[in-house]
DNA sequence: ATGCGTGCAAACGATTTGCAGCCGG
DNA sequence: CCGGCTGCAAATCGTTTGCACGCAT
């Protein structure tokens, strides 16, 4: 059960942990190889997958489909708010929409509820760099 | 600006009336398929993409990425709560979600504010269906 | 007529997988 | 030593696009 620990899935949690924000599987790559730390992309996927089972980073898809990752502080369910520039992440909660989601799903019979709420937007400084 | 009327875009508009539910462009090429009036799996695609800048359907993604395209009652902002397994789907509207993202997201200092609130349930009937 | 719409097949881009060799426990 | 891990390339899969021809306006 316990992931063996190798050169390249070091790398890639230490690459994600100094990135910091959402990234693609490819970003992530590109990274790793610019680090030296050259991992083929096919382990990076491989890895990406292991961690998301293991709920040690957070999957979500841009608005094209691409799956982004990321290493969250909290590790409890929770929502993000995403510049869909730079990736720049603040992590949210909502119990209020928690409580929302649940209600409404099971006021229409439905069962095994899971809800996607999050919000994208363009950050402050993205923002200031393409009014330039 | 204004659709060109032929007759696999009145073929896929109707079939799309007729599921009434969340589809896949290729669920909906088969009903086509089905239905006699055959059509080119991209004139689909092409049909339905024309469709959603028109707003004259709504597109979510699933899960495992796939588009899933819907016409819906009403055409003013809302949201949806669908069977993962067949597709039914319930219009939901959320006034305190939709507030509560606004405020969230201004407060980080974000801008151009796009939220994505889909619930994601089992309807009773595919519950009992599984169940069996 | 005129040019948007269509069909088909090739092109795409992200992700997955088969397989032979490698290396961590 | 052994089985999980890796790399590479080939295979998937949904979706897009180039191109020659047809049809709605």
């Amino acid at each position: 059960m316990a992931a063996r620990m190798t050169r390249q899935r070091t790398a890639v949690v230490e690459t994600l942990d100094e990135l910091a924000d959402f990234r693609s599987a490819q970003q992530l790559h590109e990274a790793l190889r610019a680090r030296g730390e050259s991992v083929g992309l096919a382990t990076v996927y491989r890895a990406l997958q292991a961690l998301a089972d293991a709920s040690e980073v957070d999957v979500l898809r841009a608005e094209d489909g691409e799956s982004l990752y990321r290493r969250c502080a909290r590790s409890e369910h929770h929502h993000h708010l995403v510049c869909r520039f730079c990736g720049r992440t603040v992590e949210i909660d909502g119990p209020t929409v928690e409580a929302w989601a649940s209600k409404v799903a099971a006021a229409q019979g439905f069962d095994d509820i899971e809800h996607t709420i999050e919000l994208w937007g363009t950050c402050a400084d993205c923002r200031a760099a393409a009014a330039k």
